[in-house]
DNA sequence: GCAAATTATGTTAAAATTGTGAAAATTACT
DNA sequence: AGTAATTTTCACAATTTTAACATAATTTGC
């Protein structure tokens, strides 16, 4: 699964980035827009935003009247951002379909955690759960290995495999702790049928099948080389 | 928004943690008591509690007492927890000012639908109702599903693992985890009937069956690619 | 270089899992 | 009660995966 893309509209590009960075910390992608107009564009461009960051406050086009264009279309999600204790702005608001309110000043942390909340509510993805090495992405909740941005198919054991190799990467692994992990531990076959899954494994994985190497005489090693 | 807090009494802890984990989920947050001293204590003591989930019965002081003293006090909702089809109790609790039965055994997204619909009632909480996904859309409230603009007919069962699935979409779902949110905690039978209500389900969706992918030695996924 | 040990690979049989249709059981509706 | 609709179970076919094995290729130590 990819990275969600939130868009964060502020006229001040210091805003912008303060919010672009802490939310790329936890994960997010982030699009930026300096004005309404600019954010509608980008909104209606790409259809995959999935969620909105709005300043109440911007020259020309102001956040309401993005947050009215957007809803008379989409129904993602809005957090607006607004000057401190104006309770007439969050009236206007909810009946906009606004779904959170910020007041500035915020801490980072609120706004991360306001974000995770209406996306879980909304989405139910967690952005956390997607393991990285290489050039190769695995989603486990999701059951999804990404090589160089392309999905491969994977079979039940094979993408158990690959997920071990994965969470112990730059380690050696014998044969002997490869059984005891992916397979049961009551599982008393050949050891060298891991062969075998690292073969199909290897070549599945295309040119990324030399990430999987040979420890002579002990295992294998799944080593990102940079 | 904070997120509402929901009291749970129940004297079975693993009752407590079930309902407790659901209602996370949703993004609530849940204060636990395992008898209805510890109940009234609560509920007295912190005066923000939103809902509150009894179960009728317990050691000591039971449910009955517990909504009674509640009820004196305050107006917050609350719903029973009762054993099944046991309608003394539930005449006796609408004069005790009951706002709901819930039977058990039931679907902990009855419960959390339950939860959703009271609240929404009394605080005018208000929770999107239409899913869309792929070209399909689902409205639980009224029960109707649209593809590509034309109704479907579904059963109830069809309705809730669709709705499971489009709610999950994405995710990989094991049977087990099928079982024990589309049916009921403590249906013990074979997790195959899964394969056959999955059957059914492609075959009504008609192309958009695809969208329902078998996810081999684990379950099933929706995925809409896009 | 050579022999021994170890790993890679292709093939094939066995095992496990899922798809499907039909029957049985349950539930809902007259 | 009787009928229809839904849900569940079951058996068997179809499919996919896994394990095993034989043989080729590679590595290591001498």
């Amino acid at each position: 699964m990819e990275r969600l893309k939130i868009l964060v509209v502020d006229d001040e590009s210091r805003m912008r980035k303060l919010v672009k960075d802490f939310l790329v910390k936890s994960n997010y992608e982030v699009v930026e827009a300096e004005d309404g107009g600019a954010a509608l564009d980008i909104f209606f461009g790409q259809k995959d935003i999935a969620l909105v960051i709005l300043d109440v406050m911007m020259p020309k086009v102001d956040g309401w009247e993005v947050c009215r264009e957007i809803r008379s279309y989409s129904k993602v999600p809005i957090i607006m951002l607004t000057a401190k204790g104006d309770e007439r702005d969050e009236l206007q608001g909810f009946q906009l379909g606004v779904d959170e309110y910020i007041s500035k000043p915020f801490s980072p942390k609120i706004l991360v955690a306001r974000v995770e909340a209406i996306l879980r509510r909304t989405n139910q993805v967690n952005a956390e759960e997607v393991i990285q090495a290489g050039g190769i992405q695995m989603n486990k909740a999701a059951h999804i290995v990404l090589i160089d941005g392309k999905q491969i198919d994977l079979s039940y054991k094979e993408f158990e495999l690959l997920a071990y190799f994965m969470e112990n990467k730059g380690l050696a692994l014998s044969r002997e702790k490869i059984l005891n992990s992916v397979w049961n531990y009551d599982y008393f076959g050949d050891a060298r049928t891991i062969d075998t899954h690292v073969k199909k494994l290897r070549s599945k994985m295309g040119g990324k099948g030399e990430l999987i190497k040979t420890v002579w005489g002990m295992g294998y090693k799944f080593e990102v080389n940079d």
